[in-house]
DNA sequence: ATACCTCGAGTTCG
DNA sequence: CTCGAGGTAT
C-alpha cells in the first residue's frame, strides 16, 4: 500500500483473501513439508497485516481465517460430543512372541497362504492425545477428544490455535464430510522450554509433568488464549466418517495410500510411517524406532501395526471395540505409577542423611524399580512426597530412577507431611542441617556404624585403594562383630577373622537360607568359605602397595575427591610434609582455597586420624611414588612468608605489596611498631589485619608453625624445575568408548605426560578426544569451536612423545 | 560482587 | 548423570 494512493475497499478484500491464502500455504509447508520457505519473522509480518485489515474491516473476517485461531471462551465447561464412528482402541503387544501371534492369526483367518507376506503400515505410536476433527465441505467444523471412545469433549476452539492443523482442506476433491483421527502432542523442545519457564518464574508457573500431560492439560484449557500459547503439534493417523459427494471420489484401497493422501489434504503425517512385510518386517521397523527413540523430538510409547489393505480390514473386523487388523507394540514404559511404601534416610560416608523412597516394586524402562532417592528434605517438600502417595516414577534416558509427580488425588486420608528425622537412625546422634547448606548430616562422625562402614567401603573402592571382594555386606559383618574399627584394621585381618565372621552372619539370619533361597549356600564351613577367604586376604595385602593419591583419596578427607587428591600429591610429594602442614600452605596448591584447605588440615588435626595413619603405615602400606615436593610449591612459599602471613591475616595481594613496600616484607610487618607502620604509609586496616593475627595466639603459633612447614619443604624440593612435560598446562576431555585403550589408560597416558584430563568441555579445553558413541560432550566441542581428535590422533600424541 | 568452570558426593539395578 | 558448592577469573 502506498502513502497517496488510497486503494479502494475491493483492492483490500482482495489482498486480505490473498493474505489468508499465502499463510495458509506457509502454515502448510512448516507443519506438514517441515520445509519452511520463509523466515519466522516475516510469516509474522504477513499475519499482522492481515490482522490489521480485519481490524478495520470486521465484516470481512472469515470463519477460517488465520488469525482466527483463538476465538471466544467457552461458558462453562465443554460439550460433550459423540462420535459417529467410535474412536478406536487398540489391543497391545509388549513382546516379540506376541506380534508373531498378532500376524499369525490375520493370516489364519484370512486363510493367507503366507502370513510372512502380509503387508502392514507401521507408525510410531505418539505419548499425546488422540483428537477427531471433523471438516464439511472442507472446513474445520468441530473437534472432540477421544474420551471414552464413545464420545469426547468439544475442544473445537482449542484445537484451532494449533497451527498444524488445517482449518480448510487443500485441493479439489475433497470429500463431504471427513472425520480425520490423530495425535496432539506437545514437542520436547517445547516442554523443556515451557518448563523453564516455569521454574524461572519461581513457582508462578507450575512445571508440566511430561509433554503428555501438557498436551492433555492444554487442550482442556477453557480459555483457548492460554492454549495458543502452548505449542502444541498435530500427526494425522486415520480416519473416521468419510463422505463423497455421489460420484465424487473414494478412499484409496490401503492405509499406507490413506495417509498419503491425508497428507495431500493438508495434514501432518508423521514422517516415520513406513510398509513392512510380515511380523519380522514389523519387528525390524520396532527394532529401528526403538533405537531412534531418544533422538525423536516428540514422544512416542511405541509403535502400531496395521494391516494395509483396507478391504482386508473390514473383512478382519472388530472384537468389541479393538480391530482384530491392528496392534500396539509398546516399549517398556519409561514412566509408571506406583505407591510410596515408606520413606527411609541413609547415612553416606560423610553423615549425608539421604531421603530414600521405598516403592511397591514396578517394572519401568525394562527394569524393576523398588528403590528412588529423593535427594535431600527440600526435594521432598518440593513434591510434598508423603508416605502412602501414589507417585509417578521415571526412568528416562538415565538409568537412575526418579520420583516424578504425586498423584494428589489418590493421596490417603491419613498422610501427613513428610519430615527429616531429629536423628540417626543407625547410631542415634543428631542429625543436623548447617544454614543455608541443602543436606542434612547425622553428626555421629566414626562413631557412627554407617559412617564407619561407608568410609572403609569407599578406602576398599576400585578407585581408591582397589581392595577386590571387600563388599558393603562383609565390612557391615567385620564391623559388627568388632573385627575392623577402622581402616587400619584392614591390614591386620587373619583368615581365621573371616571365617569366624562369616559364621557368625551366616547363623545371625538362618531364617532367609531356610526359606528356599535358590544358591545354594553349603560349605560354609568348608573349602569354599577358606577360599573365599583366602581370596579377600590377598586382594588386601595387593593393595599396600600403592600411590599418594589413592592414599589421600581413601582416606574420604571432606571435599578432597581424585583430582585434588591428586594435586595434593604431585605438589608435596610425600605424606610426612603433607599430614603436618598447616591449611595456608596447603592453599598454595592450585584449586585448593580456604574450605578445602581447612578440612584437610581439620582432618589431620584429630589425633585420632593420624593414628589410624600410622597404623596404616604400621600395617605396611607402602607408598611407591614418593617424590620430592614440586619446586612450584617451594617457590609460592617463599615468597617471604607471605603466603601464609597472608591467607591468615586475609590480606590481599594488593595490601600485602603496600604493605611491603612499607616494611620490607609481610614478616617483618609483625614485628615493627603499628605507628611506624602508619608512618610509613601502610593503610589502618592493613594494620588491623596483621594485629589480628600477631596479638592472637593461635594465630602467632599458626605462622610458627607455617614457618616450620615452609622450612621442611624448602629443604626438601629440588632447586628448580627441570625439563617440563611435554603437554604441561594442556587439557583434555575424552568421550565415548575408545577401542585401543580404556578412557582410564587414556587419562593416565595424558598425564603422565603433563595434560590435565578434565569431565567435561569448556573453552579452556584444549581437544576433545571422540571415541565411539561419543555424546553430548562431542555436541558441545563443536559449538565451542573446540579440536575434536579421534583416537588414533591421540595413539599418534602418545607415541610422538614415547608412552603407549 | 559475579559468572563461569570444576570437582565432589550420592545414586539403581543386574 | 545431576546437583550443589567451592575456586578462580573478571
Amino acid at each position: 500500500m502506498t502513502e497517496s494512493h488510497h486503494p479502494s475497499s475491493p483492492e483490500i478484500a482482495a489482498r486480505a483473501q490473498a493474505l489468508r491464502r499465502e499463510i495458509d500455504e506457509h502454515n502448510y509447508r512448516y507443519h506438514v513439508l517441515d520445509a519452511p520457505t520463509i523466515p519466522d519473522a516475516q510469516y509474522d509480518r504477513l499475519l499482522r497485516e492481515l490482522e490489521a485489515i480485519e481490524a478495520a474491516h470486521p465484516e470481512w473476517v472469515t470463519d477460517d481465517s488465520p488469525t482466527r485461531r483463538v476465538g471466544a471462551r467457552p461458558v462453562g465447561g465443554f460439550a460433550t460430543v459423540r462420535h459417529e464412528l467410535p474412536m478406536l482402541s487398540l489391543a497391545n503387544a509388549f513382546s516379540d512372541g506376541e506380534v508373531h501371534e498378532f500376524v499369525r492369526r490375520i493370516g489364519e483367518r484370512l486363510a493367507a497362504a503366507d502370513a510372512a507376506s502380509l503387508t502392514f503400515s507401521v507408525e510410531p505410536k505418539f505419548d499425546g492425545l488422540a483428537v477427531s476433527l471433523r471438516y464439511e465441505q472442507g472446513q474445520f467444523v468441530r473437534g472432540a477428544t477421544r474420551g471414552d471412545g464413545e464420545s469426547g469433549e468439544d475442544v473445537t476452539a482449542n484445537l484451532r490455535t494449533i497451527r498444524a492443523i488445517p482449518m480448510r482442506l487443500r485441493g479439489d476433491d475433497v470429500p463431504d464430510v471427513l472425520e480425520v483421527r490423530g495425535e496432539v502432542y506437545m514437542p520436547r523442545a517445547a516442554f523443556e522450554s515451557y518448563n523453564e519457564r516455569a521454574r524461572a518464574s519461581g513457582g508462578k508457573i507450575k512445571p508440566m509433568v511430561n509433554p503428555r500431560n501438557g498436551a492433555a492439560g492444554s487442550l482442556r484449557q477453557l480459555d483457548p488464549a492460554i492454549t495458543a500459547q502452548r505449542p502444541l503439534a498435530f500427526y494425522a493417523y486415520a480416519v473416521g466418517v468419510v463422505a463423497f459427494a455421489p460420484g465424487a471420489g473414494a478412499l484409496p484401497p490401503a492405509h499406507s495410500q490413506l495417509l498419503a493422501q491425508l497428507r495431500q489434504w493438508g495434514f501432518p503425517v508423521s514422517p516415520l510411517v513406513a510398509v513392512a512385510r510380515g511380523g519380522d518386517g514389523c519387528l525390524d521397523y520396532f527394532r529401528r524406532i526403538g533405537a531412534q527413540r531418544d533422538q525423536l523430538p516428540f514422544d512416542i510409547d511405541g509403535v502400531v501395526y496395521k494391516l494395509d489393505d483396507l478391504g482386508l480390514q473390514r473383512e478382519l473386523g472388530f472384537v468389541g471395540r479393538t480391530p482384530r487388523w491392528a496392534i500396539a507394540h509398546k516399549f517398556p514404559a519409561q514412566e509408571q505409577t506406583t505407591v510410596v511404601e515408606d520413606i527411609v534416610v541413609n547415612i553416606g560416608r560423610s553423615g549425608a542423611a539421604t531421603p530414600t523412597a521405598r516403592l511397591a516394586p514396578v517394572f519401568v524402562g525394562g527394569v524393576t524399580v523398588s528403590n528412588a532417592t529423593l535427594h535431600n528434605a527440600d526435594q521432598v517438600a518440593r513434591l510434598d512426597v508423603r508416605i502412602g502417595d501414589t507417585v509417578i516414577v521415571r526412568r528416562a534416558g538415565d538409568v537412575i530412577p526418579e520420583v516424578v509427580a504425586v498423584v494428589r488425588e489418590q493421596r490417603p486420608q491419613a498422610a501427613t507431611p513428610w519430615v527429616m528425622p531429629a536423628h540417626c537412625p543407625v547410631c542415634g546422634a543428631h542429625i543436623e542441617r548447617e544454614q543455608g547448606e541443602v543436606v542434612a548430616r547425622c553428626i555421629g562422625g566414626l562413631s557412627c556404624a554407617a559412617q564407619r562402614v561407608q568410609a572403609i567401603f569407599h578406602f576398599a573402592s576400585r578407585r581408591a585403594m582397589d581392595i577386590d571382594g571387600l563388599g558393603e555386606k562383609i565390612i557391615e559383618g567385620l564391623s559388627d562383630f568388632g573385627h575392623v574399627r577402622s581402616v587400619a584394621d584392614l591390614y591386620r585381618l587373619t583368615l581365621d577373622d573371616l571365617l569366624e565372621m562369616k559364621r557368625l552372619a551366616d547363623e545371625r539370619k538362618p531364617a532367609a537360607a531356610e526359606a528356599g533361597s535358590t544358591t545354594p549356600e553349603p560349605a560354609k564351613g568348608g573349602k569354599v568359605a577358606t577360599r573365599w577367604a583366602e581370596n579377600l586376604i590377598e586382594s588386601i595385602a595387593r593393595s599396600r602397595r600403592t600411590t599418594l593419591a589413592r592414599l589421600l583419596y581413601s582416606l574420604g578427607i571432606a571435599h578432597v575427591g581424585e583430582s585434588t587428591a591428586k594435586a595434593l600429591a604431585n605438589w608435596f610429594g610425600q605424606l610426612d610434609l603433607l599430614r603436618h602442614a598447616p591449611w595456608p600452605i596447603l592453599k598454595a596448591v592450585p584449586d585448593v582455597g580456604d574450605e578445602v584447605a581447612r578440612a584437610i588440615d581439620h582432618f589431620f588435626a584429630e589425633a585420632g586420624n593420624q593414628r589410624v595413619l600410622d597404623a596404616l603405615l604400621a600395617g605396611g602400606i607402602v607408598i611407591t611414588d614418593a617424590h620430592p615436593p614440586s619446586p612450584a610449591l617451594a617457590a609460592a612459599l617463599t615468597v617471604d612468608n607471605t603466603l601464609a602471613a597472608m591467607a591468615i591475616a586475609r590480606i590481599t595481594p594488593r595490601r600485602a605489596a603496600q604493605i611491603g613496600e612499607g616494611c620490607g616484607s609481610l614478616a617483618m610487618a609483625f614485628a615493627i611498631d603499628a605507628d611506624v607502620l602508619r608512618a610509613r604509609g601502610v593503610p589502618d586496616d592493613a594494620i588491623a589485619a596483621l594485629h589480628a593475627v600477631a596479638e592472637h595466639a593461635p594465630g602467632r603459633a599458626l605462622i610458627a608453625r607455617c614457618d616450620a612447614a615452609i622450612d621442611a619443604i624448602v629443604a626438601s624440593a629440588p632447586a628448580s624445575a627441570g625439563a617440563s612435560a611435554p603437554l604441561d598446562g594442556k587439557t583434555f576431555v575424552l568421550t565415548g568408548t575408545l577401542a585401543a585403550l580404556s578412557r582410564e589408560a587414556a587419562t593416565a597416558e595424558l598425564e603422565a605426560l603433563g595434560a590435565k584430563v578434565a569431565g567435561s568441555v569448556s573453552k579452556k579445553t584444549d581437544a576433545v578426544i571422540a571415541g565411539d558413541a561419543a555424546g553430548s560432550k562431542l555436541d558441545k566441542a563443536r559449538a565451542l569451536g573446540i579440536a575434536i581428535w579421534d583416537e588414533t590422533q591421540l595413539l599418534q600424541l602418545l607415541s610422538e612423545h614415547g608412552r603407549a
